[in-house]
DNA sequence: CTTGATTGATATACGCTGTATGCGTACAAT
DNA sequence: ATTGTACGCATACAGCGTATATCAATCAAG
């Protein structure tokens, strides 16, 4: 048992965690898996998910890895290149639509499967703002949307325009469920009387507060992409 | 004279200030500006604008302010305090139409004035990325939006769809304007070559990157905006 | 089978970070 | 004149990313 404290927003979380470095009495070899850069990706992904990515350090890394941090830079150039890692393995995981299915239903289709992929993991947005890096994950999913919309008849320049409209409403979708989450959870004790001195200032802003604690965030996405998707197809036709 | 070392992206950039510390010999008082939560905000806005949101730090910013790290915290609560501050700051500064504008003009505008101001200070949007914090400047900000459109005629429903889709576009745009300029500004020298090992698994991406990289996003920003207020509009009627 | 090279985990150390704590001084109120 | 409060400063601590050196284990060549 090797216990670990993560200060977790201002929060003390100690986790305790089991080591497999067994030293099989005599034996001169570890039973441990041998470290790779994408187990270390994998570990940095499932630890962001549950602590969130800034309680991520090399340290606690490698203790979940049962290793010690400098070990993690054999595998891995540094703490930036564990990022793009995670970046790019979010991007690899987003299930790509049927290269039969007609260009709506494409982008219908790939909306809707990178929400939910950004949502399972809330940092990737933060990530890509401060690190804005395209890695070979990325790449290869952007170059299949643009597939889409260059085989659907698009103009190389309404391409561009389509790409990043749709990039824009997905990573801003996925931000405003990001920050709505955190700010219901923490302030839920006294809405009631925030929402009232809320109105005293911000009328408006309280008079949509409850619509907006309440939004169904998958439903908001795609009301919006359907406008996109409209405002697009004028330009084809 | 004082020196200062400041470590900026890996690169060791010197500063030296004035700093007004005066003992006029004799007296007891201290000539220097009081320290106050704007100046504070103030200086970490420039400090951030200078070298990065990520070069920013509590010593160095007591430095630029004459000051020890630790006498910010009279007048701060931490350093996020800090990071809210400069958010609003940049809320604050954006200039708002003239009431009696049509509700499609006003949306031009905000839209587009927010997005000048993003771009003045990029780090804002990865900050409101990572901290997902509404203070006041932001509110009174979204109070104002919401307003054009409830006074417009929109159900809350539809100023709710249309405050994100704004909200959501105008991030997303800031978003790719700092990502293109670090990725041109960082890859220059080899882009040609960059581009031709692209091409070989990426050719959507690499057909599509001269567009991505010479692009003018004020244009494309409104180009999006366009569509999304007719695609509003058409709520309306 | 021995030897030399290479690989990868570890230990230590450095400069940096945010900030808790305690101290001293300056000024306002009594 | 005294006391309380505000505020700048010095010190200290735990944690951070990572450079460097050391050491054990693996494997190729003789």
């Amino acid at each position: 048992m090797y216990g670990v404290n993560l200060y977790v927003r201002r929060k003390l979380v100690k986790v305790d965690m089991e080591i497999s470095l067994t030293y099989d009495a005599g034996m001169t070899t570890t039973a441990r898996a041998p470290l790779t850069r994408s187990r270390i990706v994998d570990a940095a992904v499932t630890f962001a998910d549950e602590f969130g990515v800034d309680a991520l350090s090399m340290r606690k890394l490698g203790a979940v890895l049962g290793v010690e941090a400098m070990s993690l830079y054999n595998h891995v150039d540094n703490k930036d290149d564990i990022y793009d890692g995670m970046i790019d393995y979010v991007f690899t995981s987003i299930p790509l639509p049927d290269p039969d299915m007609n260009w709506k239903d494409s982008v219908r289709w790939i909306g809707t499967a990178a929400m939910e992929r950004f949502a399972q993991h809330p940092w990737v947005v933060s990530l890509l703002m401060s690190r804005g890096n395209f890695g070979p994950g990325a790449l290869a999913f952007m170059d299949h949307v643009l597939a889409v919309f260059i085989e659907a008849g698009f103009s190389d320049e309404d391409t561009h325009h389509a790409w990043q409209m749709l990039a824009s409403h997905t990573m801003g979708y996925t931000f405003q469920q990001a920050t709505n989450q955190g700010a219901v959870e923490e302030k839920y004790d006294s809405l009631d009387a925030q929402l009232a001195r809320l109105g005293e200032h911000f009328p408006h802003v309280a008079r949509m507060a409850p619509l907006l604690a309440q939004c169904e965030f998958g439903r908001e996405y795609v009301f919006g992409l359907e406008i996109i998707i409209d405002g697009l197809d004028a330009r084809l036709g």
